[in-house]
DNA sequence: AGTGAATATTGCAATATAATTATATTGCTT
DNA sequence: AAGCAATATAATTATATTGCAATATTCACT
């Protein structure tokens, strides 16, 4: 472990960003621009949300910087800000792989 | 990336680890066992907060299998399961360190 | 200016989460 | 078995989050 967080508003700040991968939908939208910019209208396409819905989803994902916007015309792109942002979904990802394996195991 | 979500269960499994992290309080809890395994009462020394409080994030840790619980008369030794979610926490804390770094910059 | 398309925002209802207080359980020790 | 210490569980209240529906904004085009 390289840095220690020790003041509350650390903490804070770790579970923030933490919250903000807290949800279904925003992450589907990340794995989705991980293979490059989308506008909104296709996000909406993709994941079968409403526009309003992912709209706002985006929109906070924008707050915390996990996602950059780039207008054209009335049309917004979306990409990744930080491509690490999905190697820690990664590492969930392989977290949650160990464990149903671990349990397959211990099942049969 | 090595894994890939499709279904929306899959979704569902990667958010709900996200949203076990996404709180200050659990953060600290964590922070903490990396140094060892400690009792619900050390816990509550340590963070400040309520013994029912810590015990409840403590259940839900364990219901998650992020920590482990080993009873000894009427103590109860938590300590965590798996070293490689600091790991997840480390990547967080670099990424909004590299964040205040770059904005900084930017700054002067 | 007026219309349509793309995106953003707001208000509302439903649900979920967190902290507190009070109470219950469990296991020593005498 | 009674009392005490450590932990766990309800129940309650306050707050946050989510999704939907309706509305607003912004830009292009005629």
């Amino acid at each position: 472990m390289t840095l220690k967080p020790t003041t509350s508003e650390a903490f804070e700040a770790i579970a923030q960003r933490f919250r903000v991968l807290s949800d279904p939908l925003r992450l589907r939208i990340l794995y989705r621009l991980a293979s490059g910019e989308s506008t909104v209208t296709g996000l909406v396409e993709l994941t079968g949300g409403s526009q309003p819905n992912i709209s706002k989803h985006l929109s906070t994902l924008l707050t915390h910087g996990m996602v950059h916007r780039r207008r054209e015309g009335t049309s917004a792109y979306y990409s990744i800000t930080d491509e690490s942002i999905l190697d820690l979904c990664d590492r969930v990802c392989g977290g949650i792989d160990r464990d149903l394996e671990s349990r397959r195991k211990a099942f049969k």
